[in-house]
Formats: C-alpha cells, structure tokens, sequence
DNA sequence: GTTTGGATACCTGTATACAAGCATGCTAGA
DNA sequence: TCTAGCATGCTTGTATACAGGTATCCAAAC
C-alpha cells in the first residue's frame, strides 16, 4: 500500500514519448480537431515540462501523418482532403491485404476460434461507439499480426489511426454496426477457406467498401 | 550574373531541413553504414549547426526507419535484418501494384512514349551504378505518379530509399543490370495493353523478384 | 468605406546551459 | 589473475535564453 511516495509508479520512457502519447490519443479521440493549432507551449505546460519535448513529438507526428508543421508558423492537427482520406482507405487495403495473405498458411483451428471470439466481442460491443472502435481494431490487428510481419503491421496500425477520427465520427452519427458485423462475419468465412488469393482480395474489399460511405457521410456533413 | 554576394542561390528552408538531408543523403549513398552510431554534436559541427536541429532530423528519420533512436544511448543507422528487407520489399510491391493499377486509367500515347524514354535512359545508364539507381528509380516514380495519389507516391518513395542501400550494393558487386532491363521491358508491356489488374499483378511480381536474389546475395556476404 | 503600410506583440526556431544516465577503466578483494 | 564495485568522463536528454519571422491591429490615405 505504500509504495508510491517515492516510486514512480508508471515512468514513461521520455518526456517525448510522453507528448507524444498525450497529443496522439486527444488527436485520435477526435477531442483535437483538425485544423486545430498546436502550440508547443500550451501542451508544454498541460503535462509539466519544456517546449523542446513537445517540439520533437510534433516532428513524429508530422512524418506519420497526425499533425502538420508549417514552416514558421507552427503545428496543426492535419486536415485530411477527401481525396487523401480515400488514398488512405486503398492503401489500408493492399497492405491489409497483403498481410491477410500472408497469415493464411499460419490460421488454424485456434486461430478461427480467435477470431470467432473477437468477432463476438465486437457484436457485444455495438452499442457503446468507443468499445465497437477498439474491438474492431482489435479484429484487424489480430489478423494483421498472424502475418509474422511487423513492420507491416506497424505501417497498417499507423493507417488505421489516421483514419480513426473519421470512423469515429461516422459511427457515431450514421449508424451502421448491424451491416459491419454481417462484413465482417462475411470475411471470416473466406479466411477459413484457407484461399490465401482470396482472402486477400476478401480483406481489399472488405476495407474498401468503408471508404466512400464515409466520404459521403463527411460531405454531406460538411455541407450543412 | 550578379546575383549572389547578399542574395542567398539556394536557401534550406531550415536548420532541421538540412541536417535532415545531409544525412539521409549519407544514408542513401552508403557512406554512413547500418550500425554506425550517429552523434548528433558531430553531425551538427560538420554542418555549422547546433545539436538542436540535428536532433529533430533523427526523429524523422527514425519514423522513417533510416535511423534507430536507442533511449539514452544515442542514434545509429539502422541495420535491418533479412526479414524486414523481405517485409519492404513485400511492401512495395503491393503498394507500387497499387499505384499501377490505378496509373493505367491515366496512361495513353504521350505517357507511354515518356516511359519508353526513361527505359532507353535506364539502358544507356547500365554501366554506372549511380546513374542506373536514378535512372530505375526515375522510371518506377513516373508510373507511381501517373496514379495521381500523392501520399501514396511518398511512401514508396519512402521504401524505395530505404531499400537504396542495399539495391546499391548488390548492383556493385553482383552485377544485374542486363537481366534487369530485360524484366522493364517486359513489365512495360503489360502495362501497354491497358489492363489494371494485369498490370498491377505484373508490377507486383516485377518488385518482389529483386528481393530473393538481394538477400541471398547479402547472406552470401555476410558469411564471407 | 476600404485598402495599404507599418509598428508591435507573439510565436517559432536555434543555441546554449544544465541535469541525468551510461560506459569505461581503475582499484581492491578473493 | 580474475571479478566486482565504484568513480569519472562522456553523451544524451531537457530546460531556458535569445534571435528571427509572422500575424494582427491601427492609422492614414485613397
């Protein structure tokens, strides 16, 4: 009971891992928008350290594609066109399916159970929009990582990140979790044929179909 | 003729900018190899700077994956296993099968008389090993860029760089180039007929045949 | 009334100063 | 002679200070 006065309980690694973190998660929890400007002061102070900690989180930030630095004229949360939103969606595609490929000849029986299970979890979870976003992550990643390949996955986390504010806020607003379970579900059947040619295609679709609903949705949401 | 004494020819938009490509550039061209360590208070004195700058350049170039920030150990180029070669090439191959199936919608006379002209570049440019890596690499972009998809461009630009070493060193030593040629011309001529799916399944194979042979060849260095 | 120019305040970018962690080498003991 | 422990020097990480650029606001002129 005791152990905390001097113990540190949780050390994050750095102070930069911390900015970035903090940033990261109020960035993919929608609560900064983008177009939103970020300055390294403000954030500085909110978690308690100097401006330089927070510069260089903005600096991983940019190149992944979260926040957007102009040159003189400090950081923004990046403001995705349309047309960049889609470009995501179809290479969230090939490289999901590229791993989907790759991980068939390594899905077996306990596998399929696996995904069964998540699959479960994420019908449960339909209700609450937070919980259905992270047990559908929880699905892919899964999937994903069955591939071996980390650096692919890693590249398809950093993807679905990027999208996750939009998913968010399409979830939330239009209400489409009863068609996403039957996708879904309908993905797994291919899967466990063991087709890695089709299972990848499955997965390109499968992703790709979300994409202009979204588009749509964030139009006609702009719009008005 | 007079333009220089107060006038700047070239101005880095940044401190961080240039550090950035001074060493990336190193990087690319081998003469900072995977392992060496990177000691920013070096790096920034060769170049007229403080640290500072030098820092933030590590940062992307270590999202980037040219460069491994160890916590509190400093940085060092990245020294990437045989797997994770494999995995960039497995990368790029989807993602340039992407940009190609997507090109051929944009690809008629004048843009397949463009590529015929880079490939004659390409051929001429065999006997130097810089001049062939810029001439291939010329050639892959201009169809990645008929796709229209910036961000997308910029990620295989991103692997293409990354796999640049090592393309760099196999071409040294084992010496590919006619062999090479002969698979553009062949992929050119799928891409020729104007079907997507085929030209993308060509490209794709086209990336991934490079990997098997690079990685056998640095095995077979290594064991040496 | 609108637009252009300039002054000022604020913010960004870089340098330097300071603190903390890691590595190397030396000494002492087995 | 070899190992363990400690001290010291060097490198990294963070904070603060300073310089340079940008934006905003107000005034003056068209």
């Amino acid at each position: 009971m005791k152990q905390s006065s001097s113990t540190r309980v949780k050390e994050p690694t750095s102070a930069e891992a911390e900015a970035y973190s903090y940033v990261l998660k109020r960035i993919r929890a929608g609560e900064l928008k983008p177009g939103v400007r970020l300055r390294a002061e403000d954030i500085a102070t909110q978690i308690g350290m100097s401006r330089m900690p927070v510069r260089e989180a903005f600096r991983r930030l940019d190149t992944e594609g979260y926040v957007t630095i102009r040159p003189n004229r400090g950081a923004i949360v990046t403001d995705h066109t349309f047309e960049e939103i889609q470009e995501l969606f179809e290479i969230r595609s090939v490289l999901e399916g590229l791993a989907t490929r790759l991980a068939v000849e390594h899905i077996g029986p306990p596998e399929i159970e696996e995904m069964r299970e998540l699959l479960r979890r994420m019908r449960k979870g339909q209700k609450n929009a937070e919980d259905w976003l992270s047990r559908h992550w929880a699905f892919h990643e899964y999937i994903c990582s069955l591939s071996g390949r980390k650096r692919l996955v890693r590249e398809i986390e950093r993807l679905h990140a990027a999208l996750e504010p939009f998913l968010r806020l399409w979830f939330f607003h239009a209400n489409r979790p009863v068609v996403a379970i039957r996708d879904h579900q309908e993905l797994m059947n291919v899967i466990e044929t063991g087709d890695a040619a089709k299972a990848e295609a499955a997965m390109r679709e499968h992703v790709l179909i979300t994409a202009p609903r979204i588009i749509e949705f964030l139009q006609r949401r702009d719009d008005t």
